[in-house]
DNA sequence: TGTCATACCTAGAACCTAGAGGTATAACAC
DNA sequence: GTGTTATACCTCTAGGTTCTAGGTATGACA
């Protein structure tokens, strides 16, 4: 069973990665922060989802990445490329058009069809 | 891949399923179209996905279920019980907080603490 | 020297869903 | 009467994703 965090999460990480990666580059560790702060705790992964999901996205070439070195530091930073991009819009429409779809059950009542 | 519905779609079936049976009792044939219709296609769950969160909502005591013969045909009608009420309820806040906190990032600035 | 926060990583288990397949009956057309 | 479609139930396997638990290494600070 899932304990740390609410089920519902089906290609969310991803979309949050690819959304955050939009305002510039950041790094693994960075992004793990910011979900939990942007979301009020109320999403937070771990790194083990949050960097095999950089991984993935790296290979399919939605990201790309550049070592750097920060205060004796050696970060990872990520960045959005084009296809990233578009992928961040296909997701965010799918995403609308889910949840969405959900609400209007959620909110109907029962009659379905009123043509 | 999941290439007939979109992801995000995690704990969906169970919420769906719920919230359609708290208007009534319905057969299991029934509430896969229904969910079909109710969400205009975008979700449509084949039953080997909704026949197995049947049962194992019934082994968890969230719904009973009853035969029924109507014409001719043999039905088994599912209907929520208290249990199952509280789970919708539970089920949906997590739903509203969990679309809230990604929805939060989506429309994020990138600024994140505001104070 | 020890502990904490930073920063990266992998591997295994657990979970859920999609899809394909299987059975049986009623209704309708031919 | 035979074939096809819609109804109505069901199971199983593969595939994908996420969670948890680990592991490594450095800098800062006590």
């Amino acid at each position: 069973m899932r304990s740390t965090n609410p089920s519902f999460m089906n290609g969310v990480p991803e979309l949050l990665v690819l959304r955050l990666l939009r305002n510039g580059e950041m790094y693994g560790y960075q992004i793990v922060q910011a979900i939990r702060e942007e979301t009020g705790e109320v999403v937070s992964l771990g790194e083990g989802v949050v960097y095999p999901v950089l991984h993935a996205l790296e290979r399919g070439g939605a990201i790309s990445s550049r070592r750097r070195a920060v205060n004796g530091r050696s970060r990872i930073y990520y960045s959005l490329s084009p296809k990233g991009a578009s992928r961040l819009t296909e997701l965010t429409a799918l995403w609308s058009r889910v949840t969405g779809a959900v609400q209007q059950v959620l909110t109907g009542d029962g009659h379905a069809g009123l043509v």
